[in-house]
DNA sequence: GCGACAG
DNA sequence: ATCTTGTCGC
């Protein structure tokens, strides 16, 4: 079946977000079974990217939203949200941190999205449930998830040329692919988020990262957040 | 017990 | 993530 693009409203929660790590632990046990990789992006026209920048003299965080037109790889458009942090940063629970206010940023986009990049792990993160899926199933949306740097699992370094990728296993699992973007530089993580099987998000990855390291969808999330923040 | 550890 | 200038190289 195909994902049509839809805009948001409030989706119906799975879950409360005030927890204790523990029982964001337990959340994260229960949501992993509900990642599907049976969808399909025909024809996207809108793509969003999404990152988070933190302030440290006020300890507030700075979501954006970053709307790219596709093929173009154009910005159409972005919304930002600044407010305090609600949880602390715990390798394995991002997403308890980042996802309270990337949520409230969505809720001021009017546009339908086809497809979310997110700075940040899907899949290959010890219980399967990084950023990039939780923010997939809460919005029912495909999500991509790009790492910078790995979580979880063991690699082999992959080949030297753009679009050269190696596999991420963890636990006797692929959890996600290492893929170079761009020759000479450090690869980037990519693992399934929500929706696509992982092919899918390579081959989705790479036709928005025509030059530089990071997909385009992030680096505009990215650049945005940190001006948003200087802004204050 | 020890090392690892997205952003 | 953030703290931070210039600098080497394509």
């Amino acid at each position: 079946m195909k994902s049509g693009g839809k805009s948001f409203g409030k989706p119906p929660e799975l879950h409360d977000w005030d927890l204790t790590p523990r029982e964001a632990i337990a959340v994260q046990r229960t949501l992993r079974e509900q990642i599907r990789t049976d969808l399909q992006i025909v024809n996207p026209r809108m793509i969003a990217g999404v990152d988070v920048a933190y302030d440290k003299p006020t300890g507030q965080s700075i979501a954006t939203v970053a709307l790219l037109e596709y093929p173009e790889l154009r910005l159409a458009g972005s919304a930002t949200v600044r407010m305090e942090t609600p949880f602390p940063y715990v390798p394995g629970l991002l997403s308890f941190r980042e996802l309270p206010p990337i949520l409230q940023a969505f809720q001021k986009i009017e546009t339908a999205v086809d497809l979310i990049f997110v700075d940040g792990h899907g899949q290959a993160h010890p219980r399967q449930m990084g950023i990039a899926s939780h923010l997939g199933l809460w919005l029912r949306l495909p999500t991509i998830g790009i790492g910078k740097s790995r979580l979880c699992g063991a690699y082999e370094e992959p080949g030297p040329a753009k679009g050269d990728c190696s596999d991420l296993v963890y636990q006797n699992r692929l959890v996600g692919r290492v893929l170079r973007t761009r020759t000479g530089v450090r690869p980037i993580f990519v693992s399934v988020g929500y929706g696509l099987p992982l092919e899918d998000c390579i081959r989705w990855a790479l036709a928005v990262t025509p030059r530089y390291r990071l997909p385009e969808p992030i680096r505009f999330a990215d650049r945005l957040a940190g001006e948003a923040k200087k802004v204050k």
